[in-house]
Formats: structure tokens, C-alpha cells, sequence
DNA sequence: TATTTTACTTTGTATCTCAAAGTACTTTAA
DNA sequence: TTAAAGTACTTTGAGATACAAAGTAAAATA
């Protein structure tokens, strides 16, 4: 390991984002507003997250319809739950080395 | 509590910052080299955090002569310090919630 | 005395974040 | 049946942030 940070992941290192995944771990699937909501931010705020963690293909969008009504809905990749393992892995690394030495 | 990552501090939002952070919990001090070289980042971009830490009050830089050579050292407020904990309890909660429903 | 190194600071661009406005419907009300 | 309001997003653009390169000044080394 080059440095104490080189573990975490740079897609999951803001709040948002790491609300999203932490989500999308617990549940299977969840849609724009139940995001929106849980994580209390704009529209325009967490579809920028959510389209740059399916940039790099951790999350996964679905689109279909529902009653004629346009439904999507979200979910996490099996990379994307991966990598998200290892980057709370990384984290908690970082804080254990910071909590023992007090 | 409003939503679930609002316990969750902006100004530690960045692995960087995370990382300046751990380092200033376990030493008292911490000079500019090393925690560049600790971090393996460029100085501009270091220097950019520590004073964006050191303008919410949670890092303090003190700068000195040593042998007539001038030393500047950083060490965590104690604000700092508190408001780390929370985050860190923050992220905690978070990540727990996630691997126990899983 | 010249050159290199150390320890930062300044600067400018590139990237990212965010909310407001826009779009494309569906539902409700008149 | 047409207008107004609501829902579920997407687009846009400005402001904030991150970053590396270049700059500076003093000290060490040759």
C-alpha cells in the first residue's frame, strides 16, 4: 500500500454517494424519490450522484412502466457491492489505526 | 434526525481531509512533509486541505524557527477532535445499518 | 559562489456540486 | 374536454472545489 488513503474509492468518497450505496445494500431496489428522500437533496442533486456511480458501473437503472406510468428504479452492482465492501474496509482501516494509537 | 447522512460533516467529506484527520488524532503534531508523503499527494493540493480544515477551526498551524530554519507544524483543535468522533459515529451508524439488514 | 534541495504558496484550469428551470407525461378539477 | 396541478425525472449553468504546475525564499551542499 502506497498510502493510508489509497483504499478508498473515490466514487464513494462524498456523503451522497455513500448514502445511495448504503441504501442500495440494504435494499434490493429503491426508486429516484424514496432516494431523493431518504437522503434529503434536490432532484437535479441526486440524479448527478446516482448517474456517476452508474458511470462506473456500480449502480444499475431500470426503467419500465408500471400502470402506464413510468417507473425507475435502482440497484447496486455485484462490483459495485464489491468495491463498496472493500471501500467501508478501507475506512474503517483508516479510523481503527487512528482510534487505537489515542 | 432529518435524513440519514445528515450527521455526516462536509468538511470530512473527502479522503484527503478523512486522512489529515486520522493522522492528527494519533500524532499531537504532524509536519507539511509528512503528511503530504503520508497521503501521497502533491503539496498544492495538500495545502488546499489543511487550510480548508484550518478555516472551520478544526486544525490549528503553528509556525515557529527551529535552528533558524522556519517549522510549521499542524495539530487537530479541539473542536476538531470532537466533531471528527461525531463523524466518524456518523459513518459508523450509516455503514452498520447497511451490513446488518444485508 | 553557484546549484540543489526543502518547504511551502500562488495561480489557473479542470472537474464537481448543486439548485433552478425545463420536459413529458398523468391525474384531478371545472 | 380542457385547464391546472402534480409527479418523475433531465438539462443547464453558475459557483465551489480540487488539483498540479510553477513560483518563491531560505538553507544545505558542492
Amino acid at each position: 500500500m502506497k498510502n493510508i488513503i489509497s483504499n478508498i474509492n473515490k466514487a464513494f468518497d462524498h456523503r451522497v454517494r455513500l448514502g445511495i450505496m448504503s441504501v442500495l445494500m440494504v435494499n434490493e431496489y429503491a426508486d429516484f424519490t424514496s432516494l431523493k428522500e431518504l437522503l434529503g437533496v434536490t432532484d437535479g442533486n441526486i440524479a448527478s450522484h446516482i448517474k456517476a456511480l452508474e458511470k462506473v458501473g456500480y449502480v444499475k437503472v431500470e426503467k419500465s412502466f408500471i400502470d402506464r406510468k413510468p417507473n425507475t428504479r435502482y440497484s447496486a452492482t455485484k462490483s459495485g457491492r464489491n468495491d463498496f465492501q472493500k471501500h467501508i474496509a478501507a475506512i474503517e482501516n483508516l479510523l481503527n489505526q487512528t482510534q487505537s494509537k489515542q
